[in-house]
RNA sequence: GUCCUCGUAGCUCAGCAGGAUAGAGCACCAGAUUCCUAAUCUGGGGGUCACAGGUUCGAAUCCUGUCGGGGACGCCA
């Protein structure tokens, strides 16, 4: 149940009533208003604009509009109180047994509740990480990995089919450059002596297996020209890379269900990129012509020829495109088009491509692609993950690219744990740039979120084990707890707990709406301080401690307000990806 | 030179498809612990939402411009 959606539906009800009777235009739109928490309590439990956005059409005062629509909503059983407020407000405030159905629901519904039907089963794909195949992740991959799994999971929880796909960069000049440092150290595992890894090779040494199993596979069969050997090699040491980044990322437990292979566009006799040009041609989008040089500083390179270009000014972009470079070959941006010509052909009319924040520059062309390769049809959104800057206890850790002394992904998970890694990377906003503290993530107080939220958890739990110990023949099941009397609820602290939990649903559609995961993480944490300062008031007032030895029935409806709370902190953060800990001493 | 992005309390950040008196945490000040985890909680001070225009009944939010931080600018990926 979502009461923000429910009451949605009641006012437009009256509306159309209202239109019946010749009191709004029948043309009215009905769909622009909102109902949405008040900012304040004071203001009661809904809010709606309905007045202010149809006294326009209606020609009518905002506020006599209001008068009209809430004259209606008194008559509605769960209103306790209608106000007009504002310019035209309407604020409701309901009957005190509503939490008592919303937290029945938490609890009949547990792990599903919240689980809403937006998405209506429609396939939404989600490309994110992507990283080269070059080498294990680093830092820098580990947010878009995070920030593509969690929102793929919000998504499938607000009713879509994400699909959660890795394009593997594997055509490029650069898995030749790795191809051929993984073939010195397999020189080297035969014995040789291959001193300094010259530079623009690839020196880490997570090459080093892979040039132990290629000399265990091929002996000494591989030393003849490169172009003999270069392909074998280079299929082998992509597959190990792989293997490097699908263990990286399952420490953090994300996982891809399709591993698209850019190679693979062009082979088995296929060119699916020249499929993709020829579909565009067709439609005259693409033309041989020269670009005008940037404005700026030209590069040292340039070299004014004709090339082949698409059309993307045609969709928004600022420039046309090149799809092959001067060698005949195809640019990388060629085979990203025939890349997501398949993610459209597959099905996929939403299309979300998690990317770092030096490709911003890319966002304008790869919407112009999707929308010329889809006849606008298809969407994409691109969501640019902001960088990660690293420190400990306040101080900057030194990452040297070149030197290769660069932070792994590996070590931060190893060293704060994947919960802690998840639940820090989704609290900011995804284009905003993020501090990552190695200390602060383990630290306990209240400057760190992860903690914070995990020790309200940790407390439910806590409190639901006392009242097992106390009560030992209270049933403190879910079924049991949504049938206990929640009149018994009255403080305002606890019912705004019971408030909160009602806007889980609303949370939950919006956050997928709008492809922001780290609402929830934000939501996550509203809720634990509502906890942690319900728990502190019956330090105070011990009639409001959660275990009441006189009163079984209060205790009961407590420890299903509690079991309510805890159900939704672990909901959320499985959305999340995080782990909730029951324990923490 | 063009494009994108960000600019909110001393610091780090939220602000929910334009709504009411702009909110948290840290830091600062003052309090709460015989009692379910005080690893927490309560109260207080602190704001020209970078700036200037515009749209609107109503703008931190949308549009234009200026300033400032970051990023990108034919064939890299």
């Amino acid at each position: 149940m979502n009461i923000f959606q429910n009451f949605e539906t009641r006012i437009r009800d009256i509306l159309r009533e209202m239109q019946a009777e010749g009191a709004l235009p029948e043309d009215a739109k009905l769909d622009t208003f909102v109902v949405e928490p008040p900012r304040q309590a004071t203001h009661g439990d809904l809010a709606t604009n309905a007045a202010m956005v149809l006294a326009k059409p209606a020609r009518q005062n905002p506020k006599a509009l209001a008068e009209a629509i809430a004259a209606k909503l008194a008559h509605d059983p769960d209103v306790q109180k209608v106000e007009i407020a504002g310019p035209g407000f309407i604020n409701l405030t309901l009957k005190p047994a509503i939490w008592g159905d919303v937290l029945r629901t938490v609890l009949t519904q547990g792990a599903d509740y919240g689980r809403g039907t937006l998405g209506a089963g429609q396939p939404v794909n989600v490309e994110y990480v992507s990283a080269n195949p070059t080498g294990p992740m680093h830092v820098g991959h580990t947010r878009g990995a995070v920030f593509g799994d969690a929102l793929a999971s919000l998504l499938d929880f607000a009713g879509f089919k994400p699909a959660r796909e890795y394009y593997i960069n594997d055509a490029g000049a650069q898995v030749d450059v790795l191809a051929r440092s993984a073939h010195l150290r397999y020189r080297e595992a035969l014995g040789e002596d291959i001193g300094e890894i010259p530079a623009g090779l690839y020196p880490g040494d997570y090459l080093k297996p892979v040039g132990e199993a290629l000399a265990k596979e091929f002996g000494k069969t591989l030393k003849g020209d490169e172009a003999e050997w270069l392909p074998k090699v280079r299929e082998r040491t992509i597959a190990a890379m792989l293997d490097l980044i699908r263990d990286d990322l399952a420490s953090l437990g994300i996982k891809h269900e399709v591993f698209f292979s850019e190679r693979s566009l062009t082979a088995n006799g296929e060119d699916k990129i020249a499929e993709t040009i020829g579909f565009l041609k067709a439609k005259g989008l693409i033309y041989e012509g020269r670009l005008a040089p940037p404005k700026g500083k030209l590069p040292d390179d340039w070299e004014d020829r004709e090339q082949t270009l698409f059309r993307a000014t045609d969709f928004g972009d600022d420039v046309d495109r090149a799809l092959k470079k001067s060698d005949g070959s195809y640019t990388y941006f060629a085979a990203d088009m025939a890349y997501h010509k398949t993610k459209i052909e597959r099905g996929f009319k939403t299309l979300i491509n998690v990317l770092g924040a030096d490709h911003g520059g890319y966002i304008k062309r790869l919407t112009a692609a999707v929308k010329a390769l889809s006849d606008g049809e298809a969407q994409v959104d691109v969501k640019i993950c902001q960088l990660v800057r690293l420190f400990r206890g306040g101080e900057p850790v030194k990452m040297s690219k070149r030197s290769g002394s660069f932070v792994t992904l590996r070590e931060v998970v190893d060293e704060v744990g994947a919960g802690p890694v998840r639940f820090i990377m989704l609290t900011r906003k995804n284009d905003a740039t993020l501090d990552f503290d190695f200390e602060k993530v383990l630290e306990q107080s209240n400057d760190n979120p992860v903690f914070y939220v995990q020790y309200a958890h940790a407390r439910a739990c806590s409190v639901l084990g006392k009242a097992h110990e106390g009560f030992p023949d209270m049933d403190l099941s879910p079924d049991s707890l949504a049938k206990a009397d929640f009149s018994l609820l009255v403080d305002d602290a606890e019912v705004a707990i019971a408030r909160k939990l009602a806007e889980y649903p609303r949370l939950v559609e919006q956050a997928a709406q709008a492809h922001e995961p780290h609402r929830v993480a934000f939501y996550a944490h509203e809720i634990a301080a509502l906890f942690h300062s319900l728990w502190a008031r019956g330090k105070e007032l011990p009639q409001l401690r959660f275990m009441v030895p006189a009163s079984s029935d209060i205790t009961m409806a407590r420890m299903a307000l509690i079991t309510g709370t805890a159900l939704v902190l672990r909901s959320s953060l499985k959305l999340l990806g995080v782990e909730a800990i029951s324990e923490m001493r």
